[in-house]
RNA sequence: GCUGGGGUAGUUCAGUGGUUAGAAUCACCGGUUGUGGUCCGGUGGACUCGAGUUCGAAUCUCGGCCCCGGCC
């Protein structure tokens, strides 16, 4: 049972709900979203403004942080939060995602994961037990399990096969994560993650699983890649039924703004996702309206803002014109500025989301924001 | 005025006497989700003009026009 995690209002007609996740930095509001921030830092978007924006986690990720720059040195800085200069919390990912890069050349087996450290060429082996060991030393707020999401697995075998070695390495996560006393940050927490695929029964079997183990939070992975894309939020449906009503629920790789409101409907309360920032670098803008893609030629001489609703700095100085010449010049304040709007536009939902579930109301408010967000 | 180089897509370049003239950029349209990046994919668009040689010229020859350099 997990007593870092308080549920704070329950909606009567959907699995929406906030809480409070309590950290060792922070009393976290869920629902929540976290930036992406790899390397201990989010692309084209500081510290300070993050913080200003009222984002109070980020996630890091563990694998790539002990490949460059090294545990040695941010150990010698204090841990990731001094190296990184962040006084809020982390999570870090497990390395896990990075299962299915061909780049890191990963060849897995029961024991653990082999990759190829790209830096140095040389073959890497993680293993759960490292993968926490690692976290541990980084000092993350919470840690995540190693798990194993199958790359080209289209059979029901290889699903089966990469689940149930996701649950056996969660528990021998949750062994070490217990019995290493060496920690960084003492209070580090630790989520479970559920695989499957879009096979609803294994996503419950790994979720049952996985509420045996006493994690402070469970994780739904394998959604940013892949055929469980279309089927996520019946999955995530299904698979809360056999969770802990009282676990927090984080939704690994999702960001996008609809897909947040399913998610929340769904009884999810804390994303991650790379979308909003990537997408900002790639020109396309989330606005109330709809998405615009800022490079197209009709914003050429468009002096309103990006989203004549919305109050971020951007919307109230800067016009579409100026930033479709920006974009297309290649200036680099582009992708600052692109990325502080979709950031700001992001986590203004997010709280918008929080006030509606408070207020009783966020089926409606879901159901209006749909209507203006697609054409 | 003399002389050399050059004119190929909106732009910068490649290339060849022989099916459908390549690329980058550009324009338009897709894509992007536990970060390998200003990324990936699709589509569109051109041989300076005239004459000659030739079965066939965008390519070779001559001339016109235009651009760049050098000399006077």
């Amino acid at each position: 049972m997990s007593s870092c995690f308080k549920i704070t209002h329950q909606s009567k007609n959907s699995l929406a709900r906030t809480g409070i996740l309590t950290t060792a930095h922070n009393k976290l509001e869920t629902p929540f979203y976290m930036p992406v921030a790899t390397k201990g830092a989010v692309k084209n978007i500081n510290h300070i403004q993050l913080q200003d924006l009222d984002f109070n986690c980020l996630i890091s990720n563990a694998f790539i942080n002990y490949l460059r720059p090294g545990l040695d040195l941010i150990s010698k800085a204090g841990g990731l939060h001094k190296f990184s200069g962040w006084n809020n919390s982390y999570f870090t990912d497990s390395g896990g995602f990075q299962l299915i890069l061909d780049h890191f050349n990963p060849v897995i087996n029961d024991e653990g994961v082999s990759l190829k450290n790209p830096f140095t060429s040389k073959k890497e082996m993680i293993t759960p037990e490292k993968s926490i060991e690692i976290q541990n030393i980084l000092g993350s707020d919470v840690a995540m399990c190693l798990d194993h999401q199958p790359v080209f697995g289209k059979d029901r075998k290889d699903y089966l096969e990469s689940t149930i070695r996701t649950i056996e390495w969660a528990k021998r996560c949750i062994d070490f994560h217990k019995s290493n006393s060496n920690k960084l940050n003492s209070k580090q927490l630790l989520f479970g993650i559920v695989q499957g695929g879009n096979h609803i029964d294994l996503r419950q079997m790994c979720a049952l699983a996985l509420t045996k183990l006493d994690f402070d939070g469970v994780a739904l992975g394998g959604f940013g890649i892949g055929e469980a894309q279309k089927d996520m939020y019946n999955i995530i449906y299904q698979t809360k039924k056999y969770l802990l009503i009282d676990n927090p629920t984080y939704i690994m790789g999702i960001g996008s703004p609809i897909e947040i409101l399913n998610c929340v409907e769904n009884g999810a309360d804390c994303f991650d996702s790379v979308y909003p920032m990537r997408m900002a670098r790639h020109g396309l803008i989330f606005t109330a309206n709809g998405e615009i893609k800022i490079d197209r030629g009709a914003y050429k001489e468009d002096f309103s803002p990006l989203d004549k609703e919305c109050d971020c700095f951007v919307c109230k100085n800067h016009s579409r014109a100026y930033l479709h010449h920006l974009y297309k010049t290649h200036e680099q304040n582009a992708h600052v500025l692109l990325t502080y709007h979709n950031v700001y536009f992001v986590q203004n939902l997010i709280k918008n989301i929080r006030l509606s579930i408070k207020e009783d109301n966020f089926l409606k408010f879901k159901k209006e924001f749909e209507k203006k967000y697609k054409k």
